[in-house]
DNA sequence: ACCTGAACACCGTTCAAGT
DNA sequence: ACCTGAACACCGTTCAAGT
């Protein structure tokens, strides 16, 4: 088995999936693949040119996803970028932390699908965008506070520490501990997915009328 | 100046908003501050230890929002957690990174309010804590993807990249080149909160019409 | 061409000791 | 009590050399 850029980076995505970011290192990487070190600085030129390939790779993976009706469109790509994120949860909080160096070409694909959707629909040019920018903090929002809330040291979430909440100071906190212990990413995901759906619908006719 | 805990973390917040993540390690610190390398051991148990209070000392300057409606109080929530954040952006994408280990206190009560303010104007119990969810996900990853877009390795954001962009492949992205070049977070994530608000009040009557 | 060991300048953390 | 230097086991990266 070769020696390969694309090996040495599935390595390293095991790797951190496995035992975490700190976990990784060139050295560490080599021994796991078997090679000498210096070895991996033909295919990778840095350590960090590695993450910026995990990174790749993770938004690499994000399925197209074509479909009739803009809800629909911007629906599942929200979903598809979900899933994408959640096959590699710690990975793609590496993605998350580091700007979009290359990865362009994937998100442009997107990018393109979504506007076509909504300007089909009637969207203005600035609302489209607008539109499209919010749908995408939403999602990453999304896949990073659930990724945040089942990390290892959930051991201090509100669900936690409520058991020793005075009610007298947190009567919401208190009153809701249930709902907000419930884990239904998921759902919520879904939830405010549709909050935006219907928001944009509400645009669209608004849009409408003015035009009529 | 003695040598105290929140000296030490103020040091490193410095540190990072100068140069950078990849500039602060304990030994730089300790020669930032003028003092020997291991007597920062006795404030700050590891270098571990040290990013979770960079992490609560940017979550905890997040000021208080009381608002009289329950939009008031959910867009100035909102705006306080980003103006937190821009006001620290590299220390700001640290914290989203780690999962909230401490930093529970400041986070509680914000919690606390938006829930008040929902039930309040009449949401149901589910509905109330994944509102405030959607919102708390759509302001994360605002702050989260302006940190991104307004990065040093910005060289290859679509707005760079469309020039040589085939307009057969890319008919959208290049028609609103000019919307997506421009930048202007601020009107982008009102934009983003003005459709969650408005979803929610959709959903509140929706809500209010069912009970009726 | 492709791989290697040895070296360099860094890390975090711990120890046993100083005042 | 508070601080220290020296040591240990790690890093990433580069060099000059091997096949």
């Amino acid at each position: 088995m070769p020696l390969r850029r694309s090996r040495i980076i599935s390595a390293a995505m095991e790797l951190i999936e496995r035992e975490g970011l700190e976990a990784v290192s060139m050295r560490r990487l080599a021994t796991e693949l078997g090679c000498g070190l210096v070895a991996l600085y033909s295919y990778v030129p840095s350590a960090e040119a590695l993450l910026d390939g995990v990174a790749d790779a993770v938004v690499s993976c994000i399925g197209p996803a074509p479909a009739a009706s803009w809800e629909d469109q911007l629906v599942a790509q929200a979903r598809a970028f979900r899933t994408a994120a959640r096959a590699h949860p710690r990975c793609a909080a590496i993605t998350a932390s580091r700007p979009a160096r290359s990865q362009a070409r994937s998100r442009l694909r997107s990018l393109e699908h979504a506007l076509a959707a909504l300007r089909a629909a009637g969207l203005s040019r600035p609302d489209a965008v607008r539109t499209v920018r919010a749908f995408a903090a939403y999602a990453l929002g999304s896949v990073l506070g659930e990724a945040g809330a089942s990390a290892p040291s959930a051991a201090s979430t509100p669900a936690t520490i409520h058991g020793r909440l005075e009610p007298a100071e947190f009567p919401q906190v208190t009153d809701l501990a249930a709902e907000l212990t419930r884990q239904e990413p998921e759902a919520d995901f879904e939830f405010g997915l549709r909050l935006l759906v219907r928001a944009t619908a509400a645009l669209l006719s608004a849009e409408g009328e003015s035009a009529a």
